[in-house]
DNA sequence: ATGAAAGCGCTAACAT
DNA sequence: ATGTTAGCGCTTTCAT
């Protein structure tokens, strides 16, 4: 296996000028600079040598983390935060976080130690300890989803979301409005079913509209128990007129449960989503779009500047969110209403 | 920052048998590994430290090439090896290679080099030369969705899967059935569709049943193209009564377009798909299921062996799928034929 | 069963 | 601008 001693006898100068040279520092001639290039390509020697992290104490990658890594959210996140990783030259450490035993959790930040030089973290904080552990690292961290103190940030205004996809609903003459959110008892102390449930309300109480407790029910955020939490809701009197769902594979489910039912949305029952599913479009759902690729990407970019300057603090972003009507929700009269 | 120096002190023994301790190896007496251990949680010390790198030559890693990372069948394969992997306390080094620019190309073994310990390769074989720079990096190399003599592979019989679709139409009484296929033009040379196709017309002949190029279009397996090729298949003369689409995907697009048209599977076309997408129960869609999920453990499990075992030849697997029928396929009468 | 010491392949600090 | 020489933090002989 060729190694820089190697690619040092081939180009006629000494390991150390290799080193330089192949990282791109100064002081190096260009002439040599080539000789060494192409005596790297000759023997096929990596531009980044693995090896580099004991001497450097730089590991030259990332790591990403999170609950789950095929659902389509954190898929997409994962795959922007990939694209600007790969494009400066970073590695991807992907570690799932979900289904860990409690011995095994004790010991997280000692998997991330010395093996990554930031950390990216999807939409999931784990427990206070957990967090304190990873902030231990004393590496750069970005979220994505969420927001702390001491860390970068990219996420999107769950709240203000939930407000437009709300009164979307209002401007069409909905007044029973029902709501499917995150579970209460959610394992993870998790702020989007709070935020987008606190948007909603807001629109409510806004335009004098009355709540009724029986017009909630929760999901897990998946289609599945979604389509369980509807059949429930359309046993129960009153029924609503309109529903918010707080994530689309959510309104999907529910969608799903009114056919099965014999309704149908628009018709019977609007429907409005949150995220922007790629499915959205086939299922012509009026949603709340949210840039999530993007979120990956700027993630990285934030860790990335912030391995470069160590100095700068944290910064927070908000990116915009997006009312994409479909045809899941429709105007009503003020008779059915 | 604790390093097996410290480690040693507090337990008061050498850092080679601290090292020996920590990685389960024999020859240590059961109380002087508890001393070590007991050390190592208070330090917080990594079992596994990333620096081993450099002295053992085994990185602790193992890389997972796929040209995308956010499609669904690529997350649940990839998940499935995340899973399987940590399980094992190896890392998972995530590269995607679909937009690289060709000089970029031309590193990539050079990229992966002494950075992991093995390969999964997720359904796309890059170009020949690509390919031989993988294997040429000389560690075991498992392939999900293909087949190679050299490496160990994980796949589905996918013109057994491909002939039961059909079938599952033949058998309905459909006798005009059309075919929603890749791109003939593929810019890999993916096996899949060809696969796909060829069981399709097995099953076309066997049954004596004409085929019809007109009765062929192509999309690139995703819900957007197929939409549109279904557009142009419904503009044709000869309308099919029903259509094997390659993928989950095309077949949703093609349900999509189908209600653009005012149609309606199963009333006016039925559909049957192939992967068994999570929203194809949403959508009610016929489809062959694939174990997508363990297929990426599985691949996951017979490198792990391979690297135990290095003499082992790569074994080759192939998973069987599934049928499901559900409501977008109906037995059409002899009249309707 | 344990320790001492010589690497692993590279980078960094110091020469020149 | 380039070479020399210590390390980096760990693993692995080879002793004991």
């Amino acid at each position: 296996m060729a190694g820089i001693k190697e690619v040092a006898e081939e180009a006629g100068v000494s390991t150390a000028t290799v080193s330089r040279a192949l990282r791109g520092l100064h002081h190096v001639n260009d002439s040599t600079r080539a000789k060494i290039i192409a005596a790297a390509e000759k023997l096929s020697y990596p531009l980044t040598p693995s090896t580099a992290n004991t001497a450097s104490g730089r590991t030259n990658s990332v790591g990403v983390v999170a609950p789950y890594i095929s659902r389509w959210y954190f898929s997409q996140v994962i795959s922007g935060a990939e694209q600007a990783l790969r494009e400066a030259g970073l590695d991807l450490l992907l570690y799932n976080f979900s289904q860990m035993k409690g011995r095994e959790r004790l010991f997280q930040h000692q998997l991330l130690k010395g093996r990554v030089d930031a950390l990216i973290v999807i939409s999931l904080p784990p427990t206070v300890e957990e967090f304190d552990s990873m902030l231990s690292l004393g590496i750069p961290i970005a979220l994505v989803g969420m927001e702390h103190e001491k860390c970068a940030s990219v996420k999107i205004d769950d709240i203000a979301g939930a407000r437009s996809a709300t009164q979307h609903l209002v401007n069409q003459g909905h007044k029973q409005i029902g709501l499917m959110s995150g579970r209460p008892d959610d394992p993870f102390n998790f702020s989007v079913p709070q935020d987008r449930r606190k948007g909603f309300m807001q629109v409510l109480a806004e335009n004098g509209l009355e709540w009724l407790p029986q017009r909630e029910v929760h999901g897990d955020f998946t289609m599945h128990t979604a389509a369980r939490a509807m059949d429930d809701l359309l046993a129960r009197p009153n029924r609503p007129t309109a529903i918010f769902c707080e994530s689309d594979e959510m309104a999907m489910g529910a969608m799903q449960a009114l056919r099965r039912h014999g309704l149908k949305a628009p018709d019977d029952i609007s429907i409005v989503g949150f995220d922007g599913h790629e499915m959205a479009e086939f299922s012509e759902l009026t949603t709340i779009e949210q840039p999530v690729q993007l979120m990956g990407e700027m993630a990285a970019w934030s860790i990335m500047e912030r391995l470069r300057k160590p100095n700068i603090d944290p910064p927070s972003l908000v990116l915009p969110t997006t009312l994409v009507v479909r045809n899941s929700t429709r105007r009503i009269s003020p008779e059915e209403a």
